[in-house]
DNA sequence: AAATCTATGGAACATCGTTCCATAGTATTG
DNA sequence: CAATACTATGGAACGATGTTCCATAGATTT
């Protein structure tokens, strides 16, 4: 920021094509993520992909912390901007949902990080796009901040666990294949004990995870409707 | 195991008062976690505790990651062994739900690490007692898998967002002081982009986090009956 | 009595996040 | 234009962590 300031005021454009620079750290960050998940980040790795030492890194960022923040930051407001604003408010609610639960599909390592740190940015889009949506619904005033924190919350829940997920299951590793294996281990329990789950297990074999977290996002949204 | 059974057979009840032994590492470790937080169980720190060495501790347990497993096992087994069981499905669902919340409230550290390890003991605890009930309350073959999804999403979603606001503030500082403050800065968002945010930081500043996630129970349970 | 197995405690290793510091490049000042 | 101050860099060094290795003590079996 200052450095733009500055190139500026001395015409000149920039100082090299390979400074150094928050925005190419963070997008650096991403990219690494990205490849080898949450464990590949490590300041070494950073400062190796960007050609440079660890003390450089941390002239423009803080503390891993905040690089891991400002990178889900960065993701979550992309998606936020990408959404296409047509639709009436239910179709939005569901819009914003799949845009998240899309974004942790391609980056795992953002629905950890949710989860990590809330009360920031990312989380305040996420928040205000579904609670706006549900003023626009007719939600009653009383009921606005439950119904919006039940949806935030299911959301954040589904996100950790596809994470968790994600980390499990090494990127090669088939994930139908993982399924299965789950499958068969809930098929394996004492009937006595795990009656439910066992009788589950057929269904969890094959079931698409996006359709189900929209399946949920409509029970909450069709309970929130029945206090209207 | 294998030590309970030499011992049967040698005829001696114990050998030493102060012997290791897998339980006695897990019971440590959870008075570790509960006293200091997550970043407080140290391998060194549990080998001090129980007055020995690192290489004493891996002999009875293959992992940090296995010892925290074991630790959440054992919380979640304990709260669902406590629950009473006279009540309808949907009480006790309800009751269910408010046992995970309140264990995780005292053991802030059980809500990150339900996230990080699904799959395990404890999560299958919790969607056996849930979705049996969800059978017995006559919910419909079809719609109860994506029933008994959506509520424990919905739990994990709480109880991470709980463990990251106990890792935010210390201990000491007090609850309804960051309450405070996380609502001041609410309110002084744009409200032109954050209007939402801003009308519920109000609610925010004094609203009881265990009634609101009944609140969000009770909703989820609302939209399941609509299916029925 | 000897040998074998279980269990222990601490040293050692690799890796991590972070801090420190010498210094190169740039801008500002006298 | 020379001197000085400031921004930014890269790598060495520090403390802490999870884990492995190993000498060896204690108990059991041969």
């Amino acid at each position: 920021m200052s450095r733009w300031a500055m190139a500026k005021k001395t015409h000149r454009i920039e100082r090299r094509t390979d400074a150094l620079s928050r925005e190419r750290i963070i997008a650096a960050a991403i990219g690494i993520l990205d490849a080898g998940g949450e464990g590949a980040l490590t300041v070494r790795a950073l400062a190796a992909y960007l050609a440079t030492g660890s003390g450089a890194i941390y002239w423009h960022v803080a503390d891993k912390g905040e690089l891991l923040a400002a990178a889900t930051d960065d993701v979550i407001a992309r998606v936020m901007s990408e959404l296409e604003g047509g639709a009436g408010p239910r179709e939005a609610i569901r819009a914003v949902a799949l845009g998240v639960f899309d974004a942790i599909d391609v980056h795992p390592w953002v629905g950890a990080q949710l989860f990590r740190e809330p009360w920031r940015p990312a989380m305040l889009e996420i928040i205000e796009s579904v609670g706006g949506r549900l003023q626009a619904l007719g939600v009653p005033r009383a009921a606005q901040f439950d119904s919006a924190s039940a949806l935030v919350h299911y959301i954040l829940g589904v996100a950790g666990q596809n994470a968790a997920n994600a980390r499990v299951h090494a990127p090669d590793t088939d994930r139908s294949a993982f399924l299965a294996s789950v499958a068969a281990q809930w098929e394996a329990l004492d009937p006595a004990k795990y009656p439910f789950v066992r009788q589950m297990a057929t269904e969890l074999r094959d079931h698409d995870d996006r359709a189900q977290f929209l399946a949920g996002i409509d029970l909450i949204l069709a309970g929130i409707a029945t206090v209207k």
